[in-house]
DNA sequence: TTTAATTACGTAAACGTTTTCGCGTGGCCA
DNA sequence: TGGCCACGCGAAAACGTTTACGTAATTAAA
């Protein structure tokens, strides 16, 4: 019991050679049943189980993946990750967990040393501050990798996303429709493609409406909450919009904290409606209005499709898989 | 630059052998500055990357820790894990995720699958299924180990926890100084320390008041969300207790929701109080009463250990790490 | 001057697999 | 009887490191 149990022990003790063994256990079609159940018997006697590093080292799979995301404290991302695990599970693979908390130098540090055959692939969900285009470019020929959620576009990449033009436009309608006519925007995610549908689909909607889409209603996403807050007190109190589209989650505290250190009744005075996967959307006060995501699928598919890639499967006919969000219709934006 | 660069090939290209780069590039004092500076500079050029299956293989070791918990899809793992990255981050090594949902065996058929070098050390918060103590016993033979949060106790490991049963009773004491006088509980993770810690404080805090105990008044915790909906309607209309102490964050949108079906207001007709990370607690209707656990800092606390432990350094006189929970009185339980 | 110690580097084995190639056996068909 | 093929298995190299040990040259000690 003392005695490590390897390959070579397995060997010895049936009197057969090491590669036999070695393709027992890999199930190969050169060795008879009768030898491989001989080799399987007797690895779970021993409680054989392989050595994942010279497994590695001589094979050049890892059966893992790496996800690199901004941060797993996150509804969405930690949502992601469940997804992902589960996937992973199913194969067979382990999972890494990268967070690069929204900085470039730490993602492309990540995924550098992600390239020495540690992982066979690479999930992501790309930093917000910066487009660096160019080195994904280049990523992308060195490893499998699949982009969820936060996307690069125009690379030989699959993207799995979701329709945020679309769901952002009804979600203006929605609130449009509520009779709403000055909404103003909470931007996040500005410099990547989920941020730019959704405030296109935003602006869309309003010009679809024949309302005008107007600077001074945009408050840009800071690091920091203080000026978060700041901002949308700020926003309240000069332009008097009578809604609030957040684009992103991080911006429903400082909303509703501005609205209440304001004094402005939500939804009478103004209207609430947020990007958000919290579980404690219905019970906010008042409950909020969310376009949720599907980020548990969002997870299961981007792993799905690693998968398929890392197994050599034909990918189905695109290379881009578009999930549908929801537009939750709670109190805050009641008519 | 197609060459695969590794260690015989910058030998070769320095002229000097395998082993003095291999030397140098581990900053052997064997090695002089001259050479090492040599063999530096042309890695950097070459953009070496050591390859880590190799490396594991013959050193055994993987810079690499597991963690293994639960669901990552919850406040207080996921912030958890973010204290876990950030040390693992600092200290070189990567983290694996491991998912039990609260399943037993695989929380075993993860941890024996880790066994076999794939990592260093573990950290882990077990599942609250079962009590497996004897399994565990063993594992602390065999790997490095440290519990965060759910742990196992009497084990040759280190834990951090949090003070439970003094929060718990400080707790509802608070309850008490509101004139709640029938305080129903909603337990969880009954089968863990943690969570019969929570319970003894609120049963001491009851009885140091001289207020009864009564197992009417408990709820147990159901994997089925109807089930727990339903069975906490049942005790509010049958026994009609004046607060309900949440002992984990799953009975909050039930407890809310029980008592919007069953119109009783909060905190007039019943207080609500529960151990919660939940970002959101400021902003439910009513803002929440919470008892906050550090899980940022019980996970960075709890990496810590486990990077202490792997570096033979002296863990400090005492093996358990007690970590204080807040209490943020909220709207929910206002007197 | 001799001897021991130190410095700087090289040789080669080892880590535990996977995989290519080759070999012997037996069966089949002509 | 001879030739061919399929089958089942083994020998040995390879993956890219780390490390125990050896050795030559230089330095310090006696």
């Amino acid at each position: 019991m003392a005695e490590t149990v390897n390959i070579k022990r397995l060997a010895q003790e049936l009197n057969i050679s090491i590669a036999t063994v070695s393709k027992a256990l890999n199930d190969s079609y050169e060795i008879s049943l009768k030898t491989k159940n001989r080799v399987w018997t007797l690895a779970k006697e021993l409680n054989y189980t392989p050595n994942p590093a010279a497994s590695n080292l001589r094979s050049h799979k890892t059966k893992t993946v790496a996800v690199v995301i901004p941060c797993v404290a996150n509804n969405f991302f930690s949502l992601s990750i469940k997804g992902i695990e589960e996937i992973a599970r199913q194969y067979g693979y382990h999972v890494l967990i990268y967070q690069t908390h929204e900085n470039i130098e730490a993602e492309v540090a990540f995924t550098n040393s992600l390239l020495s055959g540690r992982v066979d692939g690479i999930l992501t969900s790309v930093s917000s501050s910066e487009y660096n285009s160019e080195y994904y470019t280049n990523l992308v020929k060195k490893i499998p990798l699949v982009f969820f959620d936060r996307v690069y576009e125009n690379l030989d990449a699959v993207k799995v996303t979701t329709d945020d033009y679309e769901i952002a436009f009804e979600a203006t309608v929605h609130l449009i429709e509520c009779g709403c006519t000055k909404i103003a925007y909470l931007y996040g995610l500005e410099n990547l493609p989920a941020g730019k549908a959704r405030f296109a689909g935003y602006a869309d909607a309003l010009k679809a409406h024949q309302l005008e889409v107007s600077e001074q209603l945009v408050v840009k996403y800071s690091d920091d909450e203080e000026t978060n807050l700041q901002q949308i007190k700020t926003l309240l109190q000069v332009h008097q919009p009578d809604a609030l589209f957040s684009s992103i989650e991080e911006f429903i505290i400082p909303a509703y904290c501005a609205c209440k250190e304001l004094c402005l009744q939500i939804p009478s005075a103004v209207k609430i409606l947020s990007f958000s996967n919290l579980s404690t959307a219905p019970l906010l006060n008042p409950s909020l209005t969310t376009i949720t995501q599907p980020a548990f699928e969002i997870g299961r598919e981007a792993a799905k499709c690693l998968f398929k890639i890392l197994h050599n499967k034909q990918l189905d006919d695109e290379q881009n898989i578009v999930l549908k969000s929801m537009l939750i219709k709670r109190d805050s934006t009641a008519c």
